[in-house]
DNA sequence: AATGAATGAGTGTTCATTCAT
DNA sequence: AATGAATGAACACTCATTCAT
């Protein structure tokens, strides 16, 4: 595929997509994205094919972003709860320090236009703390798909990003109560 | 005199709204549901105010019902866990078999167009089985807002009826597994 | 033609679609005129055959009142400046003291809803105070259709009834200048 | 770059509209505007933000247009009723000339569409010819707003274009006439 | 006779996308 | 490559009129 022009336009375009979602839902108009991202309408469809690969390009890129820092965050000598902790506070951090991206990806997940290729390929980037393997199998999740451990986990924690954002002065009350709601589910 | 307003068309409007946003979401256009509903786009109009009130009606009407549902399913002479679990289990049960109404709330939760009115009656509606004082204040959610620990559970069980309607055969293992994972999180 | 039930139902008809033109215009819808007049929606259409009926009886309606307290206000023995004089007076008059069906002829008479036939029975029922033979006769304006010189005069009269309203204080100078001005025009 | 904004289709809508309150009053269909003007409905709301907006310059390029010519028409040497004359016949000529405008303004002038805005510049925009301060200040109408003057000449001449028109071959008689009239009220 | 529920064509406006410049 | 003018199918909502009750 052919290489757009300006790679700064197409941030440009992506980090005005994640604003114009947060403040107007997944029906902001293009016109209105492009403005901000101060291109012309037109040169939208230059960088995205249509508005809907755009948002999931949004989703992607954010999702990379944070999967990346999460992944960043242990240590794979470390042992079980800690890694899962770290992996834990890495996720909520991401989240506090990104409102724009993480607001933009909640509103994105709960429609239907993220694609089944986006999904897929938001199932590859979940960072592996070898965590999966060994903790949510446990007598609650042993037997079922390592998505329900996952839904399940993604759920809490993104509790636990919308209010620790909501009262900054008990953000770390938030995360460690959050995290131990967590590991109560999964420990051994 | 006249015609009586007819309270099966006002049914049908509102089975047709949540059909709507299972399948497009709450942009499914008026003229779409009026159509599912068999009454003319006009009509819609004349039963509810604007799609904004209609689609409040249709959040409260299915919450009421699995309120309700809820209410009846368990007995306060019985023990915490034994209260608890029963109402786990028709919170669950009601998702089952009630899949387009409780796509519909959970499409319209994560949207802004519930009103306040709506989410204060959706509170006053909320059955009291005496659990949220006495379980949700463990050492976890101790001293957090009420809220927290319910969005946790809400998105657990959530969790559990998707992937419970998705494996039919597998419903009474996701429901079981998923109480237990909330139960781990409350119990004291 | 039948006559309808209620003579009563039928003047709050008139009324209402008065108070309602003044208000939102002509495009005033025939709902709000009915439940101001304290009736069922499809009652107007039981007295009224459409709403264009409905407006150009309230034109014809209220022209009539008017032209009857014009006529009564003078005798045809007073000299002529006397006459015009009162006609003049008592057209203000009206306008002033019933200024909703004023100003519901008004914005009735610029759009294109009075009929033919309602344009014929308003010129029969013009006054004859002999103002118009011998007043409009002048150099200016013989030869020329009466209706020319008609229409000038109600347009000074308008302009004078929209000015005394506004200024309530001074109603009985604009009444006083705009006959001036008007007697400037027509005497011989 | 691209192609800019033509004015050849601003001109186009403009026309339209005037065309359509004469034909159908200022209920006139947008749709029906834009298709006289031959572009798309959505075009139109790409020169002129809303319906509204579209109305008010219409009023206002006809306004100008007449008050250009106005303008144009007499020499601030000239004795005042010479002056007069020159700014009564160049109003009327234009009204003949420019029925369509002329009678669009008509119907603008009697609605509530046009804005406080729109006012304020037609006032701005009235020819000075120095016959306001000189010529309306009478035993008739000094110590009242100019604005009485103002309109009562308005309708003077309103109704002189409208009998003008509908008696082509009488239009310089109408025109006569209407101006002695007029002057009759303002002389001294 | 009176009601008001029901209708559906019509309204102003939006917006993703195309394409001439 | 970039622009933004142009498009026209939607959309939410209105309303004069009909007709079952």
């Amino acid at each position: 595929m052919s290489r757009p022009k300006s790679e700064e336009k197409r941030l440009s375009l992506l980090q005005a997509a994640a604003e114009a979602i947060c403040e107007r839902g997944v029906g902001a108009p293009t016109s209105l994205i492009a403005k901000r991202a101060g291109v012309a309408e037109g040169t939208l469809f230059r960088y995205f094919p249509s508005k809907e690969a755009l948002l999931n390009e949004v989703y992607l890129f954010n999702y990379r972003l944070l999967t990346t820092a999460t992944r960043a965050s242990f240590d794979r000598a470390d042992p079980l709860q800690q890694r899962a902790h770290a992996v834990w506070n890495s996720y909520i951090d991401w989240g506090l320090a990104n409102p724009v991206g993480y607001r933009a990806m909640s509103q994105l997940a709960v429609t239907d236009i993220l694609t089944a290729e986006t999904r897929a390929e938001e199932a590859r980037l979940f960072p592996d703390a070898g965590l999966r393997e060994s903790v949510a199998t446990n007598e609650i999740f042993t037997g079922l798909p390592q998505l329900f451990a996952d839904t399940i986990l993604v759920a809490v924690a993104s509790a636990t990003v919308k209010f620790a954002a909501e009262y900054p002065e008990r953000t770390d009350e938030y995360k460690l109560r959050g995290f131990r709601a967590f590991w109560r589910m999964v420990e051994q």
